[in-house]
DNA sequence: CAAAACTGGTATCTTATGAAACCAACATGC
DNA sequence: GCATGTTGGTTTCATAAGATACCAGTTTTG
């Protein structure tokens, strides 16, 4: 009746963790070097450049937390890359949308961010990484029901 | 020349970021609620339990911050998990190893960690598990060799 | 239409994490 | 044997993230 022994390594959580760990701090650190962003302020800037969209809708697209994002975009209409448009069907929400400077960063940063992505899984054979995604997803989607009936809350870095 | 649009959505540093943190985030909860361990100090145990390790050896191996092994160490020995044994090798550094206490919540714990893991992973079939883990491993490879020439920082959750 | 319950967003507080400075114990070179 | 550099570990400090409480608008229901 005894377990198999646990070996950290072995652990897919662990592994999973690890491995994003790493990526996340490699990217991380070309966005900040490059555009002085944050993960959570490019995140927002990557979602709102697919479409204007609430900050809500972004919170549940991304899982970020909802302070990270009203943070994010605060600090984002700031430096006046993001503008807020009053929603017409919810006053208490607002429409995000990229200002010109913002379309022109994002311009610059979208290319980037793929040149990035590409660097790290150009050297995997491409049904590998196909894969690999689709697994993933099927975690997430096997993850969240279980979360469901227990906790569930955020993430952090890219 | 102009680059593929960008959808966060299918950007895989998001993707591997999101699936990391949902299952994290469960486990981390569960550690939390059950023993009232955090994942570094869980991590901890799970790694001196394999065998004496210096808190060197431990951030080597898991990718944790010095400081975040610090930290949980001296939490561990303060809850009588842990004990140090001077490194006869190197006045600087102890072994750790685990007390009886930390063998006997070690052998509660494992057991249950391999459960939640069995949760989450069971659905998905051995062989698609096994692909996967190796791809992780692969991009471990690739990110390090990246990273060397550039930053090479550290994680968090499981 | 008023009371109750809810939701988008922000401000506040607490805690976790990393960077950097620091100390002690090695290791080398001379 | 002692200056110089390195490594294990801890302390201190700055910051990012989440929990919570809160406000303002919104929906519901009676």
């Amino acid at each position: 009746m005894s377990s198999p022994p646990l070996v950290l390594d072995d652990f897919i959580p662990f592994r999973l963790s690890f491995t994003s760990n790493l990526v996340s701090d490699t990217i991380a650190r070309a966005y900040e070097t490059l555009f002085g962003l944050t993960i959570p302020e490019w995140r927002l800037i990557a979602v709102v450049a697919e479409g204007g969209i609430t900050q809500a809708a972004v919170g549940a697209r991304t899982r970020m937390d909802k302070v990270t994002v009203s943070r994010a975009a605060i600090a984002l209409v700031g430096r006046g890359l993001l503008h807020r448009v009053h929603n017409p069907d919810d006053g208490r929400s607002h429409l995000l949308g990229l200002t010109d400077a913002g379309r022109e960063l994002h311009g610059q940063i979208a290319p980037k961010a793929l040149e990035l992505e590409k660097r790290i899984f150009a050297r995997i054979d491409p049904d590998e990484i196909t894969r690999f995604v689709a697994t993933l997803r099927r975690i997430d989607a096997i993850t969240l029901a279980i979360g469901a009936s227990a906790g569930e809350p955020g993430p952090h870095a890219d």
